[in-house]
DNA sequence: CGGTGGACCTGCTGGC
DNA sequence: TGCCAGCAGGTCCACC
């Protein structure tokens, strides 16, 4: 479900909601996600109060006043958000997180591709899933530059590269296919034959395209809700992702899908090389 | 290095 | 109408 735009929606709308808030108590309902939830790691947050919300990557942590974070992943199809306490649970919602003002921080995931660790905030550099993310696209560090220096002499394809979390932290396959369309570039090209100049519009289109997503409060194709549990309406700016035989706004020829590493990918054959 | 295929899960859709 | 293959905003691993 959601990238570098919906988890930084979340995270927006998050902040309001949580900052300064108390938790009452934690209830794991179901501890099978991606990787087993530690119920007993979230109960040390009882009492804890939330002192920020940061995203990294895919990935939210919310930090605390008692030394913890709690680091969360939506995989697929998760959804955080919060809520009256009276108001009714959705469907797979796992887990539920007591705050002293009456609401609830409430996760539901449907495929349980997620995940939620509670981790020492000191030693969060140090998590294994943290480790090893790439630079964060839209702080200034990724620069045509340094993508053209990083793939020098390399030969793989410019979309799997995109997605690596490895070489730029947060982008998906949304976002890969409509960061490459608006750059022209076609996304089987090996990245060791864009030179400086294709990798600053890869670069320029890739913080377009996640600045408007985030403006527009994300894509939402089936499960993306922000922290009110409401939609994103960037889906209508989409221009190339999920229109496989739609005509490309550009040039109006169809819009092809191909399969890269066992993802969709979809883009123009015609503006994009 | 990089590519493929499968694994993890559940649910919806489109084509017959 | 009903069934089922195919597919889904992610990540990790084994294997070639």
């Amino acid at each position: 479900m959601p990238e570098l735009p919906e988890i930084e929606t979340i995270r927006r709308g998050l902040g309001p909601l949580l900052v300064g808030r108390r938790v009452l108590g934690v209830l794991v309902r179901d501890r099978r996600l991606r990787e087993p939830v530690a119920a007993r790691g979230l109960l040390r947050l009882r009492g804890a109060r939330v002192t920020g919300i940061r995203r990294r990557s895919k990935y939210l942590l919310l930090d605390t006043d008692s030394g913890l974070t709690l680091l969360v992943h939506l995989g697929m199809t998760g959804q955080l958000w919060v809520a009256d306490r009276e108001r009714a649970r959705r469907p797979h919602e796992h887990v539920v997180i007591a705050l002293d003002d009456g609401r609830d921080l409430r996760f539901s995931d449907t495929r349980r591709f997620g995940m939620m660790h509670v981790v020492r905030s000191d030693r969060l550099d140090l998590h294994p899933r943290l480790k090893g993310l790439g630079p964060e696209p839209l702080d200034g560090s990724v620069t045509g530059e340094s993508l053209f220096r990083a793939t020098r002499g390399r030969r793989r394809p410019v979309k799997t590269f995109l997605m690596d979390t490895r070489s730029i932290a947060g982008v998906g396959n949304i976002y890969a296919c409509e960061a490459l369309h608006r750059a022209g570039i076609n996304p089987q090209r090996s990245v060791g034959r864009i030179g400086l100049p294709g990798w600053d519009r890869v670069v320029t289109s890739l913080r377009e395209v996640l600045t408007e997503a985030i403006a527009a409060g994300g894509t939402t194709l089936r499960d993306f809700l922000n922290a009110e549990g409401e939609a994103g309406y960037f889906a209508c700016s989409l221009r190339v992702y999920d229109r496989k035989g739609k005509p490309c706004g550009r040039c109006g020829r169809p819009i092809r899908r191909i399969v890269q590493a066992g993802r969709s990918t979809f883009y123009c054959p015609r503006c994009q090389h």
